[in-house]
RNA sequence: GCACCCGUAGCUCAGCUGGAUAGAGCGCUGCCCUCCGAAGGCAGAGGCCAGGGGUUCGAAUCCCUUCGGGUGCGCCA
């Protein structure tokens, strides 16, 4: 899981830093709990538990002033438990100075008289197992008709201001496969939150502003030269890929011969801004390529000279935590040329992190953390309530600092939470895939795109979690079969798709309208109710997602969710009575027709969270 | 040396912020196609959740520690 976003301690100098920011609390905002607003039938009987809880209190049953933040409702992990099991009678024994069946056993009487429950028992050490009548789950089932690809969501309002900040690759190439999966976790997560109810902005952060884009310019200027006949030095150091290639063409458009024998001086400044640019189109075009669309591009470049970096340093320096100091050597392997030398440190030990850190190098200028830090404030300034920031595995140890900047800077107000990306290795049928299509040295998310599709990029991106390594097979990613989940779970809206197709031929009326209108009392198998279940768990998994910053959890229920639709499938080759269409039973097969379009409605909406286009069929 | 991430079935991985008898796919064993899409389904075997301590009603999950793997460690971004 990831690391607290919150540093372990406070500044000692601000006294102003608010404990507000519970230690451990990651999750501040509540969505869920509210009744009925995801349609989360978890939440709704937790509700139902909380306001017997406080009816006991009121009773006396219960000692006043229990803290019911750890009461929760659960699916049991054996369905022989019954649909939901409560821990509350647990958790609040040892408070309550109560035995947990006494708690269990007054909360089940409480819990019973509500016309949803149908039975309430007593379980193992204190567990209140409960079920629900079967009319529930088909009011879930109308819900999920009725809200369509929206069942789940929350209606906007409610929540908080996120900045997803991901992807930011230096302008100096095109995106490779590491990129990728940054763009595609990232971009999911964006969809999820906003699903969650939330308002998200999607925000590239430019790295243009230090010497990469140099070498860049000068990289450019030699292909600029290579366009007028010349031969190009790519000296060691400067970018070799043949993607600068039309960039030189474009800058002899431009300037003609003008520049070919001016010194670097004369052309740098316009030759970088033109690269510049021409970069970042391209890298939009491979964002495109994988569906993902940013909000805001912010630029490195543009906080120089407007005076926001020293700013956001006076302001580190107001709390004191700007001081001028020598650094101990890294313990270790010793860089070759460390000399102890000062420079501008910012106090980020006073957040929790290792050591301190430089912001403005012994030659005066400022380090790369510098204006990160005041782009970071203008991110606090333009009001979100939390931000994340998405980088890749190599840049975990830069995560700290940030952390503790943004700590400071807020008051502790404005949590960042920083996902890492492990790697993604890359395979063709088992073997080590190497290739240099264009780039030279490394594979490009245009490449990648290219051989497998967007969609199944996409989704196999996101059935790892994002600090694990993934495998890429191009081989199997394409691979129609059960262990491609992917292919699985179009399969399934497919199979949907075409069974609908099948009623309608057969008469009835499978439009949603008259779906939601369908007499569910004709769902009444145990593996059809079953399926409705897994239904139900749909606006908890989104929950549970969102407040975890996980969206793999979306592709692995989406999964689960197909698993159950094939399993019940199959059934029917068994048992005539389980087929969806029910040849002369125009009623059940409208009732069945309902199950399954609830289904497809929830594959669409996991599918539109990871950001992939459901199938309508199989080819 | 320090920090962060990881360690779960033979393999690849989930595990719902601490819940009951730890799950899935692949592989293995045995069944199942005149039948809505069998490019599948059902059942079974397979685990000291790396090891050891601790916290409590209860730990794969939280804390400490050891071991093993990855990443990073001033004036790159």
């Amino acid at each position: 899981m990831a690391p607290l976003p919150h540093p372990a301690r406070t500044p000692p100098a601000s006294r102003a830093a608010r404990p507000a920011v519970a230690a451990g609390r990651r999750i501040r905002y509540r969505i869920g709990n509210r009744r009925g607003l995801m349609m989360n039938i978890f939440a709704d009987i937790r509700v139902l538990v909380i306001d017997a809880l406080n009816a006991m209190t009121d009773a006396g049953a219960l000692p006043r002033g229990l803290d019911l933040a750890a009461v929760a409702v659960e699916p049991p992990r054996d369905p022989a438990h019954g649909d939901m099991a409560t821990n509350a009678a647990m958790v609040l024994a040892k408070p309550a100075g109560m035995k947990p069946r006494d708690i269990a056993q007054g909360l089940a009487e409480r819990l019973s008289a509500d016309p949803r429950i149908t039975s309430a028992e007593v379980a193992g050490p204190g567990f209140l197992n409960l079920r629900l009548g079967t009319g529930q789950w088909r009011g879930v089932l109308r819900a999920a008709i009725a809200a369509g690809p929206a069942f789940g969501s929350v209606p906007k309002g409610h929540g908080e201001r996120i900045n997803v900040e991901f992807v930011s690759a230096n302008p100096t190439g095109p995106m490779h496969v590491g990129h990728t999966r940054g763009a595609v976790f990232g971009d999911a997560l964006a969809n999820l939150l906003d699903f969650a109810g939330h308002e998200v902005t999607r925000e590239y952060y430019v790295n243009d502003g230090g010497a990469q884009v140099d070498v860049l310019a000068r990289s450019a200027f030699e292909r600029y030269r290579e366009a007028h006949g010349l031969e190009p030095q790519i000296s060691e150091g400067l970018y070799p890929g043949d993607y600068l290639i039309p960039v030189g063409e474009a800058l002899k458009a431009r300037f003609g011969d003008s520049l070919l024998d001016l010194p670097e001086a004369d052309w740098l400044d316009r030759i970088r801004d033109i690269a510049i640019a021409e970069m970042m189109d391209m890298i939009r075009a491979d964002l495109e390529l994988v569906g993902v669309r940013m909000d805001v591009y912010s630029s490195e470049r543009a906080l120089y000279g407007t005076g926001r970096i020293e700013a956001a340093i006076a302001r580190l320096d107001q709390a004191g935590l700007i001081y001028e100091g020598v650094l101990e050597p890294p313990k270790g392997k010793l860089p070759d040329d460390w000399e102890p030398r000062e420079q501008t440190l910012f106090r980020s030990t006073s957040y929790g992190d290792d050591v301190d850190r430089p912001v403005r190098k012994s030659d005066g200028r400022w380090t790369y953390f510098a204006p990160d830090i005041a782009y970071h404030w203008e991110k606090i300034d333009r009001g979100f309530d939390q931000l994340i920031d998405i980088f890749g595995a190599d840049h975990g140890g830069y995560v700290k600092r940030m952390q503790a900047a943004v700590a400071a800077l807020s008051n502790g107000r404005v949590p960042l939470d920083v996902k890492l990306i492990q790697l993604v290795r890359l395979f063709k049928n088992g073997e080590p895939f190497k290739m240099s299509k264009r780039a030279g040295t490394f594979v490009t998310l245009r490449d990648v795109v290219e051989q497998a599709g967007r969609d199944v990029t996409r989704f196999h991106m996101l059935t790892r979690k994002n600090d694990a390594a993934l495998d890429f097979d191009f081989a199997k990613v394409l691979e129609q079969s059960k262990d491609n989940p992917v292919w699985y779970v179009q399969y399934a809206n497919a199979r949907i798709n075409s069974v609908l197709a099948r009623a309608a031929e057969a008469g009835v009326d499978t439009s949603d309208a008259a779906l939601a209108g369908a007499d569910l009392d004709l769902i009444e198998h145990p593996a059809e109710l079953a399926l409705a279940r897994r239904i139900a768990e749909w606006p908890r998994t989104v929950d549970i997602a969102a407040r975890a910053h996980e969206p793999h959890r979306i592709a692995f229920y989406l999964y689960d969710l197909a698993s159950d639709l094939h399993a019940l499938w199959n059934r029917g080759n068994d048992d005539q009575t389980l087929r969806f269409v029910q040849d002369g039973d125009p009623a059940t097969t409208a009732a069945k027709m309902a199950l399954v379009r609830s289904v497809a409605v929830v594959i669409a909406a996991g599918l539109g969270i990871l950001g992939v286009t459901p199938a309508k069929e199989m080819r």
